[in-house]
DNA sequence: CTGTTAGCGCTTTCAG
DNA sequence: CTGAAAGCGCTAACAG
């Protein structure tokens, strides 16, 4: 059978109240006896029943992430990130995405109200109101992991876009001599996508470059897609700016198709530095972000919010993003 | 507050046993008392305290994915295939790797011993005598995603190395004419690598192929220093077989600073089919495994054993795989 | 079909 | 410094 406190209590001769603070060495125990507690502990070969102490406590040892339905090489990063921090904590993670019956927003209510949770950190492109209303009923500090900073109820760590791609921009102006740039940009109601594009037009307006704008979708066919278009049309730009390197690589598909070399007839680049991108031919410019600094950033901040480490209302994190600089431009 | 049966019992004029019973409507209540009941908790927007039924039912929803150190595009495809299938039972996973200050061994002795486990998936190449006691000794199920089938202790599912590596030779001899093949190695104590070293031989054997081995350990530099030995040597295999597309990236380099032309010179193929393999020039050919399936496999056995639902005494599942053919040999 | 009651293992007052 | 006792929210006998 698993041991007890009750028959650490018997066999070292104390209450299991003595065994409880032993353990928990929080209040004054004489040493002699927390010794011998101790020991009794050891060799009964005892763990405490953490499902107990969560429950006694009315709280958990446990951390929700909530990920985007869609996989990607950047969760095992996040989830890695998590973990590493909080496990020092003496906490896990519960790691869980959108599943086949359930919309997102189901999900993390029930997620939410099983009661399971001390703390969520949330992966989200954007927040529904709804949502917002069940994280704020729930009263267990709540990260999220997302773009827009105009969320002001709670704290964000965010990939710092607008700044990476104004950066990109410049550095295509003014060091690579491109006057006319295309921007390829996500989905019109992603986060992520909105700052990126706007992070382009600024950087050509003050720059003075020629610029043009083409929708597309993250992914590698919307990529091709807005690159046919492109190529399609009198003048084609010098260099294309997609908004991830996943459109990034449609743009080679349909630059190739085309019989035209990168760079020498139009450069191309990318953001994420995804692992693929340093194989491509030729290898992509592009921007990398730190994603498991973004899930310690996060773990971080959210077990300081358990503990109540940190009072400030909400805060904001950047998290930073360097330039990747390789053969595509 | 947070609404319990108490208040719902007190609400709907019935005593808490009854409360209990229509929520989890096991046991027989008049179902105009258990639609009272129900009526009053959607009232009362009543969730149940997972963690006191948790407690009281001395068990968890969760159960625990322990993941190897190093993080790879794989583990988002398990963690996905994994809380796809647990979550539609009610479950959750935790997800967690091993950590700075602690051997995973520890870890996975902490992890267990917590008591809040119901059932572990465990991701490990090779499995350590005292950790197979701990894990034994635990008394919850546990599925080992391992590739060593004298493991007859424990649940197994495993990547169908053996005939993999076996189908792939036996292409690269019979249709594809190869006479001459190297296999680069993983690690020497890693069952994947052993199993797939061992398919080849026996393809090679079996078809009447000279072949030779080179040792590597799964990293791109291991591939490029195998690579560099066999192109030094007097005659060269005219395909060289990787034991995973890591270490073929590696050959891929090396080969290029060689002058040499795959596949023209020198064939190449790998394992994993890993995402970027196909956008190598030239595209890898390569064995591809259903790694989300490996995860829901492992899931769905998982959850049967812990639902008493097979009494067989241990299972082993291959998940299989598939040859993909591209432009590398 | 329903109510009463005990108790899961632990922590935490409250006394001493 | 230590012990007694209550109780966290829920389920599961056991009666009725």
């Amino acid at each position: 059978m698993v041991p007890t406190v009750k028959e650490i209590a018997k066999k070292a001769n104390v209450s299991v109240a003595t065994v409880s603070r032993a353990l928990n060495d929080d209040t004054k125990v004489k040493e002699e006896t927390r010794d011998l507690i101790l020991s009794v502990a050891k060799e009964l070969n005892y763990t405490p029943n953490i499902i107990a102490r969560n429950f006694v406590k009315q709280k958990s040892n446990l951390i929700g992430l909530i990920l985007p339905e869609i996989s990607d090489e950047f969760f095992t990063e996040i989830i890695k990130g998590v973990d590493e921090i909080i496990y020092d904590e003496g906490f896990y993670t519960i790691v869980t995405s959108s599943h086949k019956y359930e919309s997102l927003e189901d999900e993390i209510i029930t997620f939410i109200r099983s009661g399971l949770l001390s703390g969520l950190i949330l992966l989200v492109s954007d927040l529904k109101a709804q949502l917002k209303t069940v994280l704020l009923e729930s009263h267990i500090p709540v990260v999220l992991i997302d773009s827009n900073p105009d969320i002001k109820k709670f704290d964000t760590i965010s990939i710092d876009n607008y700044n990476a791609s104004y950066k990109m921009t410049k550095y295509l102006i003014t060091k690579k001599k491109y006057s006319t740039l295309t921007h390829i940009t996500g989905p019109s109601e992603n986060d992520d996508s909105l700052f990126r594009k706007t992070g382009f037009i600024d950087a050509c307006k003050k720059y003075g470059a020629k610029y043009s704008v083409e929708e597309g979708d993250f992914t590698r066919e919307g990529g091709l897609e807005a690159c046919r278009k492109l190529l399609k049309q009198n003048t084609r730009p010098q260099v294309i700016f997609a908004a991830n390197d996943m459109m990034a690589i449609g743009c080679y598909d349909q630059i190739s198709r085309a019989g035209l070399k990168i760079p020498d007839d139009i450069g191309v680049v990318g953001f994420d530095d995804i692992f693929v991108s340093q194989y491509l031919t030729p290898p992509l410019t592009t921007v990398r972000v730190h994603i498991e600094d973004i899930g310690k950033k996060a773990a971080d901040l959210l077990i300081k919010r358990i503990k109540n480490e940190i009072t400030n209302s909400v805060l904001s994190v950047k998290a930073t993003c360097e330039l990747i600089f390789r053969k595509s431009c």
